[in-house]
Order: structure tokens, then sequence, then C-alpha cells
DNA sequence: TAGCGATCAATTGTCAGACAAGTTATTGAC
DNA sequence: GTCAATAACTTGTCTGACAATTGATCGCTA
């Protein structure tokens, strides 16, 4: 049988998302369809579907066990809402229902200082873009971010209409460069004079800050991030495994 | 060709070793050998390794694309090093390098309080073990931390000479519950009284605190711990993937 | 009838070989 | 020298088969 999916990339992704379908929609504990039947449910053969089982069972999402069959653990979509996946402020509050819009907002073009050079791997200090942004819900500054690129990467004649603020779903709308993992440091920190200005909090206040570092496929730094979250409006977690 | 391989679990553990170890000594954006040499070096199928080979694609080890070859991507023992990996306090201090000491160490067996009853997910509210214990380094408290556990998995009885502070890697040795996966939730908190009186700063000083959920293989609480963490003296960060 | 051991069926784990699809380097014609 | 066709190599997928493990079934015996 020819593979006649159109797809650049690989029909995996679709099976993919059946198969999380199935894995969500089957309830914890519970026994999936063995692999001859659900391979052929699903149109591909045997070994692809053990290959894209693998994914999920690496994840901790399914146990596979010989001679018994497949089953469905515990924790399941809590994985998928963690800090594990790499989604902007926007699409976060729309999935736990924060209606949030976007306060003051500001490009910059100007010379890295040393510590961005550093962080974004530049031979040369050349020229940023750096976006800075307020995310309010409730009437009331929530969240402040930095975004600092090369230029190269974005400048603000990028930026069009369809720029809702975040630049992460900017960067995916686009497409390139191709997008891949994010290094996030996490820390709390006192309110510096101009963190405090922008939530409306007391200098010194307690804030939840992340700092990421956003890498392409080739290893490439993409983007320089600082974000400065207000306790209370979000809940950030991550799933640790076992060794 | 038979699979005589002894081990209970399968020879899948050796290869995924094997692999681990090709990869770490691989440097990143390097080539690794095309998979039918691979799998012939390594005694098996190429079903097999590529099964293998699915998993450290999942964790971001490694990249394949098709009609080129597989790489090594560049983040490798970053994320080895990072949330992800569920260590105590003192592996993580002695792996970056920090030597500590236990301060105040207690342990109370009391009824468990609404919240913890909650969230170790108990139908009565029985007895559980409380360990509370400071982490010290160059002589100051840095970190404060709770673990609460059903009695019937911990009690004060089972703490020997063994126990280092550490439930985590109390239970580890034992073996018993066999443990899976930690759900930790990441926040930043004003230091209450008795927070602020065990780290030894004011009360309302900024504190970062995990609050996490230890789950066993069958999906059962094990332990639920809280803890505070003087910032500056520890670094936290997560691989964050996209999409 | 109760208990128990052998047998059988179902399921995952692994293997072998083959072809499809994509990429890169080589080769050859102009 | 340029550029297109070609070949070689690599990953992606398919097919069919057998091995290993587990749980249920069946039949025998006491």
């Amino acid at each position: 049988m020819l593979n006649m999916n159109p797809n650049t990339s690989p029909l995996s992704q679709q099976l993919h998302e059946q198969l999380l379908q199935l894995i969500t929609e089957t309830s914890p504990g519970e026994r999936l369809p063995s692999e001859p039947a659900l391979a052929k449910d699903l149109g591909v053969s045997r070994a692809t579907l053990r290959e894209a089982m693998r994914t999920f069972e690496t994840q901790g999402l399914i146990h596979r066990k010989q001679g018994v069959g497949t089953f469905v653990v515990h924790p399941t979509h809590v994985i998928e809402s963690g800090l594990e996946k790499l989604e902007s402020i926007e699409s976060l509050a729309e999935r736990i229902g924060l209606p949030v819009k976007m306060g003051d907002f500001q490009i910059d073009e100007r010379t890295a200082s040393e510590e961005e050079c550093k962080a974004l791997l530049l031979e040369t200090c050349e020229t940023v873009t750096v976006v800075s942004r307020v995310i309010e819900a409730e009437d009331r500054p929530v969240a402040y971010l930095f975004d600092i690129l090369p230029q190269d990467v974005l400048s603000s004649d990028d930026l069009d209409f369809s720029f809702t603020g975040s630049v992460l779903d900017f960067l995916l709308r686009r497409g390139d460069p191709e997008l891949r993992t994010s290094r996030t440091e996490i820390g709390a920190v006192a309110a510096a004079p101009e963190v405090a200005r922008a939530l409306g909090i007391q200098r010194g206040d307690v804030v939840l800050r992340f700092v990421a570092t956003l890498f392409s496929g080739e290893g490439q730094v993409i983007d320089y991030s600082i974000s400065y979250f207000l306790p209370g409006y979000f809940r950030f977690h991550v799933i640790r495994r076992v060794g």
C-alpha cells in the first residue's frame, strides 16, 4: 500500500492526534484495544503504531505489559497542561478560562546589553528588537513580559495586523525560524521599581520570574525573554519523573 | 535469533543505556551512525532500535530527518539537570557542588488536616507522618521542607540509621512503593511567620514554593510535600517544548 | 464436586526483509 | 563552467512471522 499522504510533515502528526484523543477519552486504568486492532482501525502498520505508542509511553501516559495489554495510567491530561508545553500567556489564559487583554505595549530597537548579547549567543552585540507588554486580567495588571530578539529574527517592520502581542504566537504562525525548545529558569524575586510600576504593586513585593531562552531546531537562540507574574493569577506546574 | 535475555525487564533496558551513552558521547549537532549500522552494532533489529530512538526523540535528545540522518540536538545534558527529573535536595545540591547539611529536623504523627487529606486522596482522614527539616548551606538556612505521608507508607518506626533527612531518597532506597511521577506546583509567596522563622528572614520576604504530589505506579498518592526555597541559592529550570 | 495442572488463546516484544520518500553528492552533457 | 539527470544513502513505513508472557479454559483426578 502506498503512502499517499500529501503533508510535508508525516502522517504521524495525524496518527498522534488520533491516539492522544483515544487515550484522553479512555478512563485511567482501562485497557486500550490490542495493537493489531488499533493498527487496522487507524490504517497504519503495527510497527508505525508501536513507534507512536512509544512516544506516549515515554511521556508516562500509557503502560504496556507483555501478554496483557496497553493501559492508560493515571495523571493523563495533567501533563498536557503543565510547563512542559511552551505556549503564550494568551493561549494559556484562554485555556484556563481567564479573560485577559493587553495593557501597555512597546517596541524598541536598540543595541543589546552585554547580558542580552551573551544570552542570544551573539558574536557581535548587534541591534535587537525588544517587545515589552503588560497583561491585564480583571482590570488589573497580572504579568509583565519582555521579549528580546536579534533584529534579523524579528524587526518592528515584520509586525502586522496579525500581531496580538505574543511574540511566540507570531513566530509560530510565521513558521520561520522553526521553534523547538525553551529553557526556562524559574525564580522568585522582589519587584524592581520598573516592574513594580508596571504591575501596580509595591517595590519589593514578591513576583514570580521566568527567564527563558528559546532555541530553534538548529540550536540557534531565537528569543530571550523575561516574564514577571503576579502570584495568584497563574498556576504553573511541572511533571517530574523518577530517575 | 532467539531472545536469550534473562532479565525480567526486557533487553530494552540495556539497549537504552547503550544508546544514551552513545548520544551523550556525541557532540551536539553531530550525526549518529545510520539505523542499519547501529542496529547491527547493537545486535537488535531496526524496528526495535527505532522504537528506542523514538524515546529519545520524544525527550528532545535527538532529531531525525528523513533522507539525512539522526542528529544529537543541543541542550542534551541540560535536560538531565532540570526539573523534569525528580531528585532530593541533597542529591541536587551535591550535583551542583553546593555543600549542605541538615538543620532543624522533626518528625510528627498526627491526624491529617482537611487539605492534606484531600491532597493524599484519603477517604478517611487517618494519621499521617510529617517530616519537616531545614537545609543549610554556608551556615545559613536556605530551604524549609515538609513531607506529609500516610502512616502506612511511612511511619517514624521505619526510619533507621540510613535516613539522611530526605524522604524521597529513603523511599527510593527502600523501593516500596514504586515511585513514578511528581506533580509539582510552582509559586512565589510571601513567607509566613513560621517559614520566616525557619529560614531566618523577615516575615513577608519573598520565597519560592514548591507544592508536590508524588504518585506511585498505580496512581496512589505517596507523598504530599511543601518546600520553601530562599532565592539565590538554587537555580531551577525546565525545558519546554513547542506544540 | 472441589481442586489442580496442562493447554490454549490473546497480547505485546522482536525480528527479517522489502519498498517508499527524501536528501545529498556525483556524474555527464552541453 | 553550469546545470540537469543520476546514483547512493538515510529515514519512514509496510508485511508477515515467530517468541515471550499472561490469563482463562478445559479436563483430569481425588
